[in-house]
DNA sequence: AATTCGGGGTC
DNA sequence: GACCCAGAATT
């Protein structure tokens, strides 16, 4: 793969670049150290995450875990609790791996090789190059985003940049410019100038410091690069979920370890594909349900008793959300059977599900969408962190 | 090479 | 609504 620009162009733009950060970067929290942990902290929460969510985070999350060994023997829920919100939660989980391998791989001490440290799970090709430039000023390149922008424009790529060829050529351009500067400042450079100048919409390029050797700019394509392959489009999905409430205790259930929401706590609910609302087909998934947490119980005078199949008729529906994550749009209703009590102490409930006092749901990690069906009916705050 | 992982800000 | 964000892991 030959090179666009020649290395001395790519050693005047590093040069720029790195000059016009000096003068005009934010203060961020992750840039008042260079401390390989903290610095990998800050660069997994901003995977996929703007920087002002990321903030208040890093900061939470470094008061209880300030360094590898205090993540690394955490108890995972405590981790979890505090990535509460910020979605991605496999992120949590690797990073608390990676402290993990850090303590017990490498006696504590941050490894300091390209390879050691892209082998941390959850440690990419982007952020590997990040730890060892930003952290260790070593000259490896940190391609996300950011940089796929501000790189195609300036190089004038019009094929999209989510094509792996793609991508291999810039990350060739920017590995080639990374050797010839400061990596430390020319990593963040770059991605501040797609954060600040080079944006996907409406680019400052008269405030750009390497607009004169912008391919773009100079054929006036600003705005149509990068080229970007078409989404598919979001599948819609129905959640039938249960209120049930006894005695201010709230039944609830945990996700199952792996796949979406891993492990994260919810009402005990039911998934059907399709806009399928219905008041009908909500009750017959409620009836449903509840057969599966109550197997063998029937109602009698109000009560759910033993034996008999669970034949409550009627539900409420309390509440209702819509949730949209990126390859999926739920609609949750929340149906409250009626006219039916329930003896928490005498039921048989399944492994993951059971009565919480509602005094004591914020300890549990709940999913944004639960957050705000909990606040609707209960005003209680489960977002709140605690531990 | 394509999918699966959250959630929020912005236009 | 559609887009996109300091991406990685899995298939």
């Amino acid at each position: 793969m030959h090179l666009r620009k020649s290395s001395e162009r790519l050693a005047a733009f590093a040069h720029k670049l790195v000059k016009w950060f000096e003068q005009n970067k934010r203060s961020l929290p992750w840039r008042e150290t260079s401390d390989p942990y903290r610095i990998l902290v800050s660069e997994t929460m901003l995977q996929q995450t703007r920087v002002e969510t990321v903030v208040p985070y890093y900061h939470r999350f470094l008061e209880r875990f300030p360094d590898v060994q205090s993540l690394a023997q955490a108890p995972e829920q405590d981790v979890m609790k505090l990535w509460q919100g910020l979605g991605y939660y496999a992120r949590a989980r690797n990073l608390q791996r990676a402290a993990a391998a850090v303590v017990e791989q490498y006696a504590g001490q941050f490894p300091r090789a390209v390879d050691e440290v892209r082998s941390l799970p959850g440690v990419g090709p982007y952020t590997s190059g990040a730890v060892m430039s930003i952290a260790f000023n070593r000259p490896v390149a940190a391609v996300d985003g950011n940089v796929l922008r501000v790189m195609s424009r300036y190089l004038g790529i019009e094929q999209p940049i989510d094509h792996p060829p793609v991508k291999r050529e810039i990350t060739e351009h920017v590995q080639h410019a990374v050797e010839q500067t400061v990596p430390q400042s020319f990593t963040q450079a770059l991605m501040e100038l797609g954060a600040m100048v080079c944006t996907p919409r409406k680019p400052q390029c008269l405030a750009c410091p390497i607009q004169d050797d912008c391919t773009a700019f100079a054929q006036a394509s600003v705005d149509s690069i990068p080229v970007k392959r078409p989404k598919r489009a979001r599948k819609p999905l129905t959640v039938m979920a249960l209120w049930i409430e006894q005695d201010g205790r709230l039944l609830v259930e945990q996700r199952q370890g792996e796949g979406l929401l891993a492990n994260m706590w919810q009402l005990p609910s039911l998934e059907v594909d399709g806009p399928n609302g219905d008041e009908e087909v909500l009750a017959s998934l409620a009836r449903r349900r509840l057969a599966q947490l109550f197997p063998g119980h029937t109602e009698d005078r109000g009560w759910l008793v033993r034996e008999g199949p669970s034949d409550v008729r009627e539900f409420a529906e309390i509440a209702s959300a819509k949730h949209i994550f990126t390859h999926l749009e739920w609609d949750v209703r929340v149906l409250r059977p009626i006219g039916v009590q329930f003896d928490p102490g005498a039921i048989d409930l399944p492994q993951n599900a059971q009565f919480v006092p509602t005094a004591q749901l914020r300890q549990l990690v709940w999913p944004k969408v639960y957050v705000k069906i909990l606040y609707d009916v209960l005003k209680v705050d489960v977002a709140t962190v605690t531990s």
